[in-house]
DNA sequence: TTGAAAGCGCTAACAG
DNA sequence: CTGTTAGCGCTTTCAA
């Protein structure tokens, strides 16, 4: 019996360097592949470390270059299939350039995310991939970059902070949206969305650089050309819970004329309204009309078949992720992703029933 | 301007202490909160601390004690919710505990696997939670344990292996399943799972503890129950693609005799298998019944409605996270979560058609 | 191409 | 309660 039960001491650098008869130095170099080592020296780090089972301590690489071989990655909701699916995306891409990632869920809360940065920070991450959970309060982003990490936006972008930004736009496809429901005939269009925000929704607001944005000014823009205009409270934003998102419902629902048609900002959203439309006996397209974003394979099952706007939110990961390597100086393709969104007509857009 | 254009150096605790004055290894205590340190020194660092901005260097630290604040999670699809789920869970749970999730997708493949595995330990992660894709190939699970590092299994356990295992007990589920579907007049039961196994399903074949292993048994003791036999050949396994999945669909549909119900071992399979049945036109469930594990969301919003096994996949994340603190000396509450499965039945279940 | 030696920032003995 | 002193395992000057 050994005189201390410690849990059998990995080999080092200096073992291997002892096993082979060289330098602690050489051993590192032969190890690590970088500096000059000749042929017979590398032959027999490499024999020593194998018969000892050598494995780098990753702590103590990081510890002396400064950095870690993985990357941070922040969301609101790994639940949302959007994030989780983006999520897949950047590890498929990271995994090949040998890092690994740490995730963070902050809840979409902007206190949880300052502290996740800074955790990650001290962590010593080599970079960070975020899906900002605001578009104003980004100070600790900033510092992040400054701090010589680098740092790429998800999803929503940051005005006058010069961060590399992966987002779908859209433009089109919002305007496209605000087309199709406006020529089926509806005018009382409601928006149900999780972004955050001080208060009500007010025409012109600043949402950022946010996919909300977007697909807001879409259908304002499809008003407009309408020579229409859009009711501002049928935009629900803040619905980001159970809670949250039956208020916003009742808002479009119960009220003297209520809305025709709704656009569900992501799939969640989708869930709840529809799970709210068919407890109400609503039917979908005859009492109301569904509009989802993000096509998910379970849109294309329920019944009606939805109508929605797909995203590569798989690529839009990948991307983040190839972004972020750049930036580490890695070599990753220079053509970039196509990230384009389109809208996908299925069944669950109509007209407007006859009593409204 | 300066000589050297580096980011900013970090304070480190030396910083602190000179400006503390005082020495190095009391501004440690006084900042690690660990050894004994006089209220005046303790205020004495703090105040120096907070004026560097001193940010303790998780690195650091990790090299010293020979474990980092993270823990690896490492599943085969995080794609599929059921393990975003989880993972949500899991993550939630060790937050408060004060650690990070490192997370590695696999695939199901094996190599992966044990890369990752390796991996995690390279970077001294304090624990790991592993959803092993084998049951047998399990070599690297169990020698983490003995370098130090407490494992625990997710959803599958391991024959053999003193690991602590998170899992739910589908015996019950599984045989009321069985019963339904036998009572509503089926016999020609299909079952359809992602999980890889070397050849074609054969009775009493040990799929080791995995819940697919408690399903396909339930279903064999409610034909048992029936004096019946279940015919093996209805039990595909190794639906993990789209290819995969599509010909264990063909399988159980282009025959003879084909499968007059089908039971969906996870969220996805049913995706894939809701697909299939839509796509050849059959309707559910006059033409063909449907059971599927896992009570997410849409399987409510579907026409029919599913009927479904719930199971509490979050709280099957956090038990798992409790289990890895408790391991790791953390104080968690000691009573578990109830872990319980139970059918909830909906609508698509229904007597099979007359020709068959 | 090689080796010696100096840290990286922190914790942990060990003395006082 | 406090300070001094070693390292942890690796990379990286700097000379040879």
């Amino acid at each position: 019996m050994t005189k201390r039960e410690q849990p059998v001491r990995e080999a080092t650098v200096a073992d291997v360097a002892r096993a082979a008869g060289v330098s602690k130095a050489q051993a590192a170099r032969a190890l690590g592949g970088y500096g000059a080592v000749s042929e017979q020296v590398l032959s027999l780090v490499i024999a020593a470390s194998e018969q000892l089972g050598y494995r780098p301590n990753q702590v103590a690489r990081s510890m002396t270059t400064g950095r870690s071989n993985s990357i941070g990655v922040v969301v609101g909701d790994i639940e949302n299939a959007h994030f989780g699916l983006a999520l897949r995306g950047i590890s498929d891409e990271v995994r090949d350039a040998g890092y690994t990632v740490v995730l963070v869920n902050t809840d979409e809360d902007l206190d949880a995310e300052v502290g996740a940065v800074q955790e990650l920070l001290q962590q010593r991450v080599a970079g960070l991939v975020v899906a900002p959970c605001s578009s104003t309060q980004t100070a600790h982003l900033g510092s992040a970059q400054e701090r010589g990490r680098a740092v790429v936006l998800f999803d929503r972008g940051i005005h006058g902070l010069e961060l590399d930004t992966v987002r779908v736009d859209f433009a089109d496809a919002a305007l496209q949206v605000g087309r199709l429901l406006l020529d089926a005939g509806h005018r009382r269009i409601g928006y149900v969305s999780s972004l955050r925000t001080d208060g009500p929704y007010e025409p012109g607001a600043d949402l950022g650089l946010s996919p909300v944005a977007d697909r807001v000014r879409g259908i304002e823009q499809a008003f407009t050309e309408a020579e229409d205009e859009w009711d501002p409270t049928l935009v629900q934003l803040n619905a980001f819970s159970d809670d949250t998102l039956a208020a916003a419902c009742a808002e479009l629902l119960d009220r003297p004329a209520p809305a025709t048609a709704v656009v569900c900002s992501d799939s969640l959203i989708a869930l709840g309204v529809l799970g709210h439309i068919k407890r109400r006996g609503l039917r979908i397209p005859e009492d109301i009309s569904v509009v989802a974003y993000d096509d998910f394979p379970w849109t294309e099952l329920v019944e009606p078949p939805l109508t929605v706007v797909a995203q590569p939110v798989y690529d839009m990961g990948r991307e983040a992720a190839r972004a972020l390597l750049r930036r580490l100086g890695h070599r990753v393709p220079a053509e970039r992703l196509p990230l384009r969104a389109h809208l996908v007509e299925r069944a669950s857009v109509g007209a407007p029933s006859e009593e409204n």
